[in-house]
DNA sequence: ACAATGATTGACTAATCAGTCTACAAATAT
DNA sequence: ATATTTGTAGACTGATTAGTCAATCATTGT
């Protein structure tokens, strides 16, 4: 419902109805609307890493497990586009600069070790992992927006996904 | 204002304070609040592409017209940094979504076009032109998301933007 | 069996908001 | 000079909203 009518035009009563339960009830497990959204985007971001290092043996090489997690994350997005939106769109809006700065690094902390670890084996190249993890989750929102705006058949949508993980790769190696 | 509390949370009373006018003279010119709301988005948008390519020679070759189009963007986003998160964070909401197909692409115009010179003459990579624009437009946001992290000097801040767009430049040619 | 705690309800409220309306002022046209 | 249109103002309203509250109901522990 965020996504679909924002926050602010989805009133907390029409949550309460969807979820089936009375108005006290929300407010009796969240304190406020706010606390409530902010809970949402915690949820739904762990959701997403979950799923990102879903089938990733350590045995393989960077490149494999790498592209691995990449094909999770735009599986995830394209399999649960209201949920990948709805994270889009709380990380543009003023809501993402309440949380704390703690709390975003420590949500990134494993993706950029795995970067690290890249970059010491020389198989990515010396840049500040920073820049490094924010382009390639441009390049995956990229991606996805692609996907979406069309219709595309499994195989069709298979191609891309391996062939722009091919242009990332080669970019970041 | 809307970048700082949202939509709904930037209320037209205050829209019309801020701007040292009545209540009544705002909605003598927006009949509507999300009148204004896309009026100010098309204000913005158009701001951004006439700067995009201010300077732009059509003699320079090819890389060079693309590089000075990407510089100008980062530059224009860094120094009008409300205005380009304004302009995320309406492309993230549900406002987006009631915009027409039909103006959506005649303003992606001109940019597809220019792309499509490039792999016409071979410089840029066969591919999609949609998804070419959107990796395009998404390394941007990218970049400016981590030039906006942290402070730089100027001269950090011109060599990550020469970098980076090697990196982007390599990646579709 | 009986406390005690936690969960659920829905009517209620105080505040806020988008948009209206009437009156007046300024500018422009005749 | 007068008439007509356009711009500005700000008090007002009806609707909506987040959050409260007092009263039940369910669950758990003893």
């Amino acid at each position: 419902m965020f996504v679909e009518f924002g926050f602010h035009a989805t009133p907390t009563s029409k949550i309460a109805k969807e979820a089936g339960v009375a108005n006290g009830t929300l407010f009796h497990y969240y304190k406020t609307k706010d606390e409530l959204i902010f809970a949402l985007y915690a949820h739904t971001k762990s959701h997403l890493t979950e799923y990102m290092y879903a089938n990733a043996s350590k045995d393989e090489s960077l490149e494999l497990v790498f592209k691995s997690i990449y094909t999770n994350t735009i599986e995830w997005a394209q399999e649960n586009k209201p949920e990948f939106y709805f994270i889009q769109q709380f990380s543009t809006s003023p809501f993402y600069g309440l949380i704390s700065h703690e709390e975003i690094t420590k949500q990134a902390k494993p993706h950029l070790d795995f970067l690290q670890d890249g970059i010491k084996a020389a198989v990515i190249k010396p840049m500040p992992v920073d820049l490094l993890y924010t382009l390639i989750n441009s390049h995956i929102a990229g991606i996805n927006q692609y996907l979406s705006s069309q219709e595309f058949s499994t195989d069709k949508q298979k191609k891309i996904i391996n062939e722009s993980f091919q242009l990332l790769w080669d970019m970041i190696t």
